[in-house]
DNA sequence: AGCACAAGCGGAACGGTATTCCGTTTATAC
DNA sequence: GTATAAACGGAATACCGTTCCGCTTGTGCT
């Protein structure tokens, strides 16, 4: 008989046969691209055939429909917090916190289908804002931090103010010039440089 | 041949036959308890059984889902509406006011399935909020006026925000205890009555 | 009352999707 | 190399939306 796990963890994920762990991830990145193009109500057919798997392989990974929902949603979540590190590492502070929140706002637009689906009411979805904040809460008030450390901007602005008013400004992006929302940005983080050095 | 209509309009609604009159009311019944029940995406075989009718006639009387959804809406909406004028007439000024509070928050809570679907971005449901706000801030209006002619309650809420906070207020209605809607309520009824014949 | 006719009706039929199930394949440990 | 169980694929099943058309019924007329 096989014998239980010698190295529980390998890589970094769970103990998982290798097959299974990039079908896994085949299967997040299919989704991803399947529901940018078709809406999460996309047949499980076509994303089963994009990451070249059958469908009995999809419902393996993600018994629920709703599961490889919430997936996809942490995993950009995930990605775009940790966009954050990157530019702050790249760019100077404000320039940084600039980028990030047309980053931000890329992701709100993108994910506007799912916004539907996580207020469907369905309680699959319910853990889902509080992940979404405690993730992009921090990874904002860090670039925050620095470009206040650096002089750059006034302190005192509350990051998830700033989330709120960043979502309501590309609310009305899908029917205006593409451009609006970003300039809108631009005169967000202007106002952010308002008063600096005023006490 | 049949001669065109003599009389355009009998009893109150547009010239239909007396079982199709029926039946779209029997329809719009039904589709209320069913939506209630298992939300938005019932099948519509259950509603049309629950009507009493075949699914032939469902389409014949809602082409698309979406028109039942919409005329379910309305429907509510203005039953809601009407309330106010009801409770008007029943009770003193402050106590139909607290009373339609109730009426609408519970309208809110029950339509929780109907408001993900009026998010979805069908243009189906585009004039729905607008209906709502044409019907619902009046009603709300004439209660709030007759509270503070009476010296009830302090003249300057606008209906609208009122509308938005007691919205508000009943969001985690659903995972709280079930007098937690009620009780914010109250509180929000005595805080109109603050500072009542201060100025 | 009886008739003619079209409006209205019911539900079978069609096309498509979600979900399950199980025989086959494959990664892993020894 | 081999045994074993995990994982796979896709056919089969079960639902659901929507259409279509022969049948029924309300209505106005005589």
């Amino acid at each position: 008989m096989p014998k239980p796990r010698e190295h529980p963890e390998e890589g970094s994920k769970s103990s998982k046969r290798a097959d299974a762990q990039r079908n896994t991830e085949a299967l997040l990145k299919a989704a991803l691209a399947v529901f940018a193009k078709s809406g999460v109500d996309a047949p499980v057919r076509e994303i089963a055939q994009k990451a070249g798997v059958g469908v009995g392989t999809v419902y393996r990974h993600f018994p629920q429909r709703s599961d490889l929902i919430v997936a996809v949603f942490r995993q950009e979540v995930d990605a775009c917090a940790d966009a954050a590190a990157v530019l702050a590492a790249k760019y100077p502070p404000t320039e940084a916190l600039s980028r990030w929140m047309l980053r931000f706002t890329e992701f709100v637009a993108a994910k506007r289908g799912l916004a539907a689906a996580l207020h469907s009411g369905d309680p699959a979805y319910e853990p889902l804002p509080a992940y979404y904040d405690g993730r992009l809460r921090p990874a904002l008030a860090m670039l925050l931090d620095r470009a206040v450390a650096a002089g750059e901007i006034r302190a005192g602005v509350a990051p998830g103010d700033l989330l709120s008013a960043a979502v309501s400004l590309c609310r009305p992006a899908y029917d205006v010039a593409p451009d609006h929302t970003q300039r809108m940005l631009g005169l967000l983080i202007d106002g952010l440089r308002y008063g600096v050095g005023a006490r």
